[in-house]
DNA sequence: CAGTCTGCTGACAACGGTGTCAAATGCGGG
DNA sequence: CCCGCATTTGACACCGTTGTCAGCAGACTG
């Protein structure tokens, strides 16, 4: 209908379409009751005729909130932060509020640089599972008054919300699962040892060993898939190696489960894994997890911040 | 350092602590050449004294232009889509954007108020894997100007640069590559019909078999892996059931591979999959696959688009 | 009939930056 | 000593919206 002028629609556009003043086109699309029926009839009808939208840089420029929030993850495309993501999407797009999405891949000058970018726009408020070696930069915010809520791992050295589960109960219990079992020789693959849930989950393993005076064997690493399926390798190989293994995250186990795609599991070898997904547990629908409730976890996270953002 | 003032730092306040205009600060803040190297360094120490940050709210309404980018797809969980969106996500942020993520799980009128939400906040550019049934809204903001680069599927009824793959072909190979290994009961199992890829998909293997007189047997469903699965058990099932399956979709796949859990891979019957991703081929390194380059089409669809905001 | 009140509307400033232009400053040359 | 010129600086308008306040009808009150 409309060429394609570049000029985009302004309020003063439809001002003079409607034959009002600005201030009465905007009281219109506030829903201000002050308006005449008629007259805000002829705006809104004017205002359609022109396909006008608001701009919402404008609008968050004077009224000092943007409406949108910033996610800073790891990586997408880690399962477990992929779902975490959905969570919080949904949860943020049924209130009306911008997501925009920030993956640091666990690198501090990457996290402060993308902190950077957002609180240059302005973000109202903040949702991330903080990479370790936390800086100054969180700290900054927190001070100048940007809600922050941390998920997955609390935020080093900073006063802010969280939402963490008890990783480190989690790998205890999984151990000692396992040692129940009549395990004896019990691996565990960890994440880099530095984050705050790899670190946990060590010790609830460790705990577990110690308690039931059994030699630990671990592996703590920050690669992919294929650095975990070589450990499990050398894990498993010869007649001392493991009988069970425990997996860290979701990639991990997929490391693991590859490494042993030879060996019947549970007969021969057992397998915990951390980080319950939809794609592990159907292809090996026999493998124990220790579930993380991503979406409750999202969905809390993002919750929590709209209640300190709306207050609702 | 910095009280919690809840007053956050102006061009205006760096000014008057540098002791000069606020006009004097912009030209500093944007390496303008034509500013004394004194005055510069004053202003310089001044704003990060004050812990200056420009409010990109207030350029971008001068400058006409935000440096963010929106990303519509269908969901985030979706191993495909991460992937894509990480690839994105980078190459976006080493330039310096920003970007938006919208989830629409396929439905066009979700699709349809986000685009309406980017529209309003005035992304430079949309990256988008448009739904079924594309409505007005993408042709409008197309005509409006707005940059758009299609991606996995092309936007129906709209002329904008896309990045598909050859959906058809790859599926026709497939089943040409299951029917050269002897296989006579293909069975294919793909994404809701209304889907472009899954259409196409679905195209390819009809051909195939045409081409090679055996009759198709094919499932489409929009569900998630537990729908796939049981697709795949009751088209396995009996004497005649299939010997060889073609996932739709890395979801679809694990929802076949989970109903064949008991059943030798490849010996007794064979499974293709598409959508390559890490974890289904470290699961099942056996697994035949139809690669899509989810990364390399991510990067090339960011940088069509930088190419056309940026000229670079 | 004057005075007040209510309902509706618009002029203007402000949000925090950048572009335009003119003015102030310093300096060498006539 | 004054002029012209280059360098450096600032006043002001503007981007597109909303908040403040005042103005203008017309109705109601006494």
């Amino acid at each position: 209908m409309l060429a394609g002028s570049d000029h985009r629609v302004t309020i003063r556009d439809v001002a003079g379409e409607a034959g009002v003043s600005i201030k009465t086109v905007s009281r219109v699309l506030n829903d201000e009751p002050t308006v005449a029926p008629r007259t805000a009839a002829r705006v809104v009808e004017a205002a359609s005729r022109l396909g006008y939208k608001p701009n919402e840089l404008a609008r968050g420029l004077k009224a000092r909130q943007t409406r949108t929030v910033g996610l800073v993850i790891a990586d997408v495309s880690n399962p477990f932060f992929a779902d975490c993501c959905k969570a919080i999407e949904q949860t943020l797009a049924e209130r009306g509020y911008a997501l925009i999405l920030c993956a640091s891949g666990e690198d501090p000058a990457s996290e402060r640089a993308y902190v950077d970018l957002l609180s240059r726009r302005r973000i109202d408020g903040l949702l991330i599972a903080p990479a370790p070696d936390g800086g100054e930069h969180l700290r900054r915010e927190v001070s100048a008054g940007l809600p922050v809520v941390a998920f997955d791992r609390p935020a080093e050295g900073v006063r802010t919300d969280s939402i963490v589960v008890s990783n480190r109960d989690g790998a205890e219990r999984a151990t000692r699962h396992l040692i129940s079992h009549g395990h004896e020789r019990i691996a565990f693959i960890g994440g880099d040892e530095r984050i705050y849930t790899a670190k946990k989950r060590l010790e609830g393993y460790r705990q577990a060993m110690r308690e039931a005076g059994l030699q630990p064997a671990y592996h703590m690493q920050s690669g992919a898939i294929s650095s975990a399926r070589e450990a499990a390798d050398r894990l498993a190989r010869g007649s001392g190696g493991a009988t069970a293994f425990l997996g860290g995250n979701s990639l991990i186990t997929a490391g693991i489960l590859h490494a042993l795609q030879n060996v019947r599991i549970p007969e021969e070898i057992s397998v915990v894994g951390f980080d319950d997904f939809q794609l592990v547990s159907a292809l090996r629908p026999n493998l124990t997890v220790v579930r993380q409730p991503t979406r409750v976890m999202g969905q809390t996270a993002a919750r929590m911040l709209l209640q300190r953002l709306d207050g609702s």
